[in-house]
DNA sequence: GCATTGTATTGGAGCGCTCCAATGGTTTAT
DNA sequence: ATAAACCATTGGAGCGCTCCAATACAATGC
C-alpha cells in the first residue's frame, strides 16, 4: 500500500534524494550514467512523484479551474475544448469543476479551487453576481467566459451579446415580421445583454410597442410552459427568439405538439450554435458564438494576468455571426391580422 | 501576494498553531472563547486553509478522479451527474479530466490522477485496453463505466450493451426488417458488446446471413461516409442500428440530404436514449441507459472497494430498455426486392 | 490536602518534495 | 605547481498543514 517515495528511489540507486529530484526534472546537468541508474530504480519500485508534495514544494500548482455552469449543455463541452487546448500549449493543467446551474454550488466550487491554489480561474457561463466575483477576483486571477461583460473589475471574454441578439432581430424583421417574442433566459448571465439586444433592435425596426419578453431560462425543459402561454394569446407571435439552442429546442418540440409549422406558421432563432442546432431535422436559424477561441481566449487572457502585474480590467469581445438554417422564414400571409391558426 | 497560513492566523488570535488546525476541523474540544478569536482573526485575515498542505499531511485526497471520453457527448454529462451526487453525499471531492477520444490523452489524465494521490478512478466510456486498466487498478481502485465488462480485474459498472443490442434489432426484425445493418463504433469500449448482440439478434431472428457490419465510430460525423456507402448499394438496408445517438442523428441528417424518408425508407434506431434522440424533430428511437444511476452505482462500487480488502472483480450490469420512438417503422412494402429508391 | 480524572492547549515531528548553498572532484589558465 | 573555474552531487531547510504525545490547568473524589 505504502507508495514508494523519492527517498525509496534514492536508496535504491544509491544516490541522494536530490539527485532523483533532478532526474524527474529533467535536469542536464546530470551525468547518463546516474541518471539511468535512478531511472532504473524508479520503474523497478514503480515509482510515481507525488504531484501534492511537489506542489507544495515549489509553491506552484501550474493548474487553472475551470466552473463550468453545465455540463449537459454541449455549448460548454467546446469552450472547454479551447481553453484545454490553450492551457496545454503552456504547460498548465485544468481543473473542471461543474456548478449545476446554481450560484451556490458554485461558490463552493470556487472555495475548493482557491483552496487547492490554483494559479487562475476561469468561469463559463456562471451566474454569479459582481460581489462573488469581486471576492474570487481577489485572491486568484479570474477570468469570466461567456458572461455579461458588465462585471466590476473582472477580465471577460464574450460574445457580443447584445449584437447577436440584435442580429437574430433584424433578420426576423428584415423578414417582414413584426410579432417578435423573447423567450428570456432568466438567471443565466447572459439573459440580460440578450433581452437589451432585443428590445434594441425592436425599436430600431420601429416595433418597440411591440416587445413583448417572456420569462423563461436555459434549459430545454424551461420552453414548455412559455409556449403553452404564447399559444393561448389572442394573437400569438409569428416570431420567436430563444435566449438559446437548448430553449429554441425545446420550444420547438411544443410547437410540434401543437402542430404549428416551423417557420410556416412561427420563425424560431436560437443562439450559441451547438452542434444541436445544426442537426438536419432541426435546421436551427441560430446566432453564433465562436466558442473554441473564447475558451483559448479565456486561458490567454489569464495568462497575460498572471505575468503582468494588475491594471485596468482586460475585456475581449467577439463578434457573433448570423447563421441562417431552416427555422425562420417569412410570416404566414395575413398572419399579423389573423387569429391563432392551429 | 503571500496568502497568509496558520501560523500568522495563530499569532493574530494569540494561540498556537495545533489549535487553529482544530478550529478548522471543528474539533469539539475547543472552548468557545478560543474558537472565536480564532473564527475572527482567520476572517480578519482572509485566511483560507491551504488544501494542498492539508492532503500532505493527512495523506488522503478525498478526491476521486473521472476521466471521460467526450465532454461534448450529452450522454456522459448525465454519467458524471450521477457521479457527483453520490460522490458529494460521501464527503468526495470529483476531479473531471476530459480524454478527448484518444487513447494516448486518457492514459496521460490517468498519470495525472495518479501523481495526485486520487483515492480511486472512475473512467467512463474511455478507449483504454486491459493492461492500461491494469496498470491503474494496480495503483488505486479503478471502476470503468459504460465499458466493455470483459475487462479483466477492473470493477466495471455498464449497461448490457448485448441485450441492448439485441432489443434494438428484435424490435426491427419484429417490424419485418431483414436487411438491418450495424454501423459499427469502432475503437470505442462498447462497440464490440453492442456489434455482438447484433450479431447474436440477427441469428436468432434468421437473418444469420444478412448480417452487415460497417465500421463508423461514435462521432456524428462518423455516420457520413458510411450512409453514402450504404446508399450506394444495389440492396440498401432498410433499417439501421447505430452505435449511439450522436452517430444516428449524423445518419439521420445525411440520409435527409439523400431525399431517404425516415421511418418510410429506412428504419434507424440508436443507443443511449440522450436528450438529443428524444428531440420531438429527431425522436430516435433508442436504447436506455441509466446513466445517473451507472454514476452512482460507480462511486458506491469504488467506496466498497476503498473499505474492504480486494477480491473479485465487481460487475454491474444494468438493464436496457428500448426506447421506441418516431424513427422505426415497418419496412415499406416490396422493399425487400426493390432497388434503392431515391 | 493529595491523588485522580478530565479537558483545553501546545510543541514538535513528519508528510514528499524542491531548491539553495555547500561540497568534493576534475579541468583549465597562469 | 597553484589558483581559478567549472561540473556533478549532496545535505538540509522549508512549503503549510495534521496528529500524537506531552503539558497545564481545573474539577472531582476521598
Amino acid at each position: 500500500m505504502n507508495r514508494p517515495t523519492m527517498e525509496d528511489v534514492a536508496e535504491r540507486a544509491k544516490v541522494s534524494r536530490a539527485l532523483v529530484s533532478l532526474v524527474m526534472n529533467d535536469s542536464p546537468q546530470v551525468s547518463d550514467e546516474k541518471r539511468r541508474s535512478v531511472v532504473r530504480a524508479a520503474r523497478e519500485l514503480g515509482y510515481r512523484p507525488n504531484l501534492i508534495a511537489r506542489i507544495l514544494a515549489q509553491q506552484r500548482t501550474h493548474t487553472i479551474g475551470v466552473l463550468v455552469d453545465d455540463l449537459r449543455n454541449p455549448f460548454f463541452g467546446e469552450v472547454v475544448d479551447g481553453i484545454e487546448a490553450e492551457a496545454a500549449e503552456h504547460g498548465f493543467r485544468v481543473l473542471i469543476l461543474n456548478g449545476h446551474r446554481d450560484a451556490r454550488r458554485e461558490m463552493e466550487a470556487v472555495e475548493t479551487f482557491l483552496q487547492l491554489r490554483v494559479e487562475g480561474t476561469a468561469l463559463v457561463g456562471t451566474r454569479l453576481d459582481d460581489s462573488d466575483t469581486a471576492r474570487v477576483g481577489m485572491n486568484a486571477p479570474c477570468v469570466m467566459v461567456a458572461s455579461n461583460p458588465a462585471h466590476a473589475g473582472v477580465d471577460t471574454v464574450s460574445t457580443d451579446d447584445r449584437q447577436g441578439a440584435e442580429l437574430a432581430v433584424e433578420h426576423l424583421a428584415g423578414l417582414g415580421h413584426t410579432r417578435i417574442v423573447h423567450m428570456d433566459g432568466g438567471a443565466n448571465v447572459s439573459a440580460a445583454k440578450r433581452r437589451a439586444g432585443y428590445e434594441s433592435a425592436m425599436r430600431a425596426a420601429g416595433l418597440g410597442h411591440l416587445i413583448d419578453i417572456r420569462p423563461a431560462g436555459d434549459g430545454e425543459a424551461d420552453a414548455l410552459a412559455v409556449i403553452d402561454g404564447l399559444l393561448a394569446d389572442d394573437e400569438p407571435p409569428t416570431a420567436i427568439f430563444a435566449f438559446n439552442d437548448l430553449l429554441a429546442a425545446g420550444a420547438l418540440n411544443r410547437l410540434a405538439d401543437a402542430g404549428m409549422a416551423v417557420p410556416g406558421d412561427v420563425s424560431l432563432v436560437g443562439f450559441d450554435n451547438t452542434f444541436i442546432s445544426a442537426l438536419r431535422h432541426l435546421s436551427l436559424t441560430t446566432v453564433n458564438q465562436p466558442k473554441l477561441a473564447m475558451g483559448r481566449l479565456a486561458v490567454a487572457t489569464l495568462l497575460q494576468r498572471l505575468s503582468d502585474g494588475s491594471s485596468e480590467p482586460i475585456r475581449h469581445t467577439l463578434q457573433p455571426e448570423l447563421v441562417v438554417r431552416s427555422t425562420t422564414g417569412p410570416p404566414r400571409e395575413g398572419a399579423i391580422l389573423s387569429a391563432r391558426p392551429r
